[in-house]
DNA sequence: GTCTATAGCTAGATAGAC
DNA sequence: GTCTATCTAGCTATAGAC
């Protein structure tokens, strides 16, 4: 692997663990096994690096979202294989834990893949979701766009409480209370 | 107001801002108006003055959540209420927030608080969600623990999603879609 | 491409005068 | 209680040699 790889690698990880303000070059360098000079020489900054690193990680949470929702299967199974996903919990969203960078966030550059990526992904389900309705496994009267919304929250939220326990248990009751008023949603139970 | 009331809420408003490890003593102290002296006289550092501001913030997010979930009204509509209160959504939660930095998950101490907060407030929206289900407002099958964890968890996550496209509407519609499929969740739908 | 040297600035605190 | 001085370390680069 050669040093832009190792440099961008090594700053996905330390954006995920410290976020964009608690992030030095210095540990980057550290992490890579890359010099200052050699850093600078690949990159303008650490505006620049931390770019690179947000475009990866977003294409890579993209991904893994997209193999759930793009999946054979019925809407709500294809949801529930999104919501059930292995997950390293206690980790965080690489993605989401961003927002709350206030320097990144500032930022209309380092925001764009972020907000891109949330975009998609409540557009994404947001299809899936019509598809179940008009397949009739959801109610008519659950609007795509917002039901895809409080889908998508419920995986960013149950981080927060899995964290704040420093325990997955709150994020996986979140999920399963999510499944549970999802079903509680189907036209069958109208 | 005194100095030590000063420093305490100049550190509740930057820790939300900026978060812990984005916060410094040289930060506080400006926006209090407090000398560096004065800072370390009434408290041994920034630790120690982070939790008095996580603790006061904690109590206050509490009372907010309560006047909700407390106020009169069947259970759905103080559910309701604790998700359509006022906020100022793209300043996120001033406690959610802290979940996402090491520095601070990572001291016992300070992560004590937020845990507690969330716990509460966990149990808090399962009571009121029971009461619910006893009196026929929520159909049977929904587990009050796994409810509010997904209700508390699409709040926190909308906070997330709001951030991320700088605007306060993907907040909104994930709210609107946790009421309405509550309202799915009725057994007068089932 | 990578290295070392240098630089101005901030972080987080301690010490002692007033 | 508050102030100023001082300290070690790290941050975020730039410059120029190799």
């Amino acid at each position: 692997m050669d040093t832009v790889e190792r440099l961008i690698q090594s700053t996905q990880e330390l954006l995920w663990e410290r976020g964009y303000v608690g992030t030095s070059p210095r540990a980057i360098q550290r992490r890579a096994g890359a010099g200052q000079g050699s850093m600078y020489h690949h990159f303008s900054g650490k505006p620049d690096l931390a770019l690179a690193a947000v475009r990866r990680s977003a294409e890579q949470m993209r991904a893994a979202a997209d193999a759930a929702l793009s999946a054979p299967g019925t809407a709500v199974e294809r949801v529930s294989a999104y919501l059930l996903r292995e997950r390293e919990v206690l980790r965080g969203c690489p993605i989401g834990r961003l927002t709350q960078d206030p320097d990144l966030i500032a930022s209309p550059d380092l925001r764009q893949p972020v907000d891109e990526t949330f975009a998609w992904l409540r557009r994404r389900m947001a299809e899936v979701l019509a598809e179940g309705r008009a397949g009739g496994e959801l109610a008519p009267g659950l609007v795509p766009e917002e039901t895809a919304a409080a889908v998508v929250a419920v995986v960013q939220g149950g981080y927060v409480l899995a964290r704040a326990a420093a325990s997955p248990e709150p994020f996986d009751q979140a999920v399963r209370g999510a499944l549970a008023l999802l079903a509680a949603g189907a036209p069958a139970a109208s």
